[in-house]
DNA sequence: ACCTGAACACCGTTCAAGT
DNA sequence: ACCTGAACACCGTTCAAGT
């Protein structure tokens, strides 16, 4: 067969196998040889559009990160800072959720991953903007990322088993009722985010108002 | 040499090395032939012990929590809840950060490691008797949870590249200093980790209030 | 019970050969 | 430029054989 006049493969069409693969299979199941397969070309050939297999998941890792909502950090847009950390945080766990098997990737960091850069650069740039000190607004893009990749890394109910005789009650006097955890998953998992994402933004707000107060202390004197 | 009389393999024996090996090389330097060689055995001679190697990576794991310091969450410590998660959160992130490279399988949840569900067992059993309605305590487990592991698996500046050229100012207008942060990464992750945590607890703390305040108002009519 | 070597069915990656 | 098969140096795990 040798070289075909038009390419068989494309970066595009390798990424998108990959996340599907790793969608449907997760990430163990993503070998060049078996990806290759569901190319219909031979494990070799990834090595004409890919340098490794790890710049594979990456840019499968970054179409997930393309497709968080950033629109709330646009200089147009309406939304206060405190609303748009929130409804980024929101965009930002539903793409991982509909993920979740690339997350053990996306949650080492950016890395030279271009969408998860661009995710940083807008949050850090809003927040600055919206009066944070740059100090301050890194570490607010940081934390936020720890919070939202940590649920969906090691979503709470899921790592739990569903199996009675795991707990005894003995060694875990207050986890009697861990197993059932598994059935009620998805309430649990949406209520610790809702309300650690709920206490991180009071929280942040209560150091936004120290702040304004301080620098207004200041500016009178 | 076939048996020898006094086994030369035991479970803590393979859980050290491969700790130590975890340290040293990183989880993808850790395979059963190097770990036995390691041990001076041959690879298969750790399936005596062990069912598989990612029973071997739980037990390695396993041991990180296990130095989580869970003192302040005992029936006869003074400190008052909000104290109690902010010190056990210190704690538990020194832990990890102590075995970066291992971070990736705690972060998936406790599972069925005893030291795992020993923390989620102490805190939610503390958070309990501190007043949390059940449902809360599990919350509140889940998102610092959440919280220590994400910081500790995507440490912020080691997720950023040394290299001015990876940030191309028109690509990302505000990340002009990133490559910088691999030089304060250490002062980066404290600072955006001490943020978040006090965000939090202040935050939980708004939350506690609201509630005692709720219940109050139930009794009174 | 606990170790061994051989074997099975895989890996990621390199490379010369083909067009 | 882009694909191929062959090859290298690995994997995790099973299993019969040894004591």
């Amino acid at each position: 067969m040798a070289r075909p006049r038009k390419p068989l493969l494309s970066r595009d069409r390798i990424v998108e196998t990959a996340s599907a693969l790793v969608d449907a299979e997760g990430l163990s199941a993503v070998s060049t040889r078996r990806l290759a397969a569901e190319l219909g070309v031979s494990g070799p050939s990834l090595y004409n559009h890919f340098r490794t297999k790890d710049e594979i998941l990456d840019a499968v890792a970054d179409a997930v990160s393309a497709k968080v909502d950033l629109s709330m950090f646009e200089e147009g847009d309406a939304r206060d800072w405190r609303t748009a950390l929130h409804d980024w945080a929101a965009s930002y766990r539903a793409a991982l959720a509909d993920h979740p098997n690339i997350v053990p990737v996306l949650a080492q960091g950016p890395g030279r991953r271009p969408a998860g850069l661009r995710v940083a650069d807008a949050v850090f740039g809003a927040m600055v903007r919206a009066g944070w000190p740059p100090a301050q607004a890194t570490y607010i893009g940081a934390l936020m990322r720890y919070f939202v990749t940590g649920s969906a890394l090691g979503s709470f109910a899921r790592g739990f088993v569903d199996d009675e005789t795991a707990y005894d009650p003995a060694d875990y006097p207050h986890l009697g009722q861990a197993h059932l955890l598994a059935e009620h998953r998805q309430k649990v998992d949406e209520g610790a985010f809702d309300t650690g994402l709920r206490a991180l933004l009071d929280g942040l707000a209560m150091q936004y108002e120290t702040e304004a107060r301080e620098k207004r202390a200041r500016q009178d004197s």
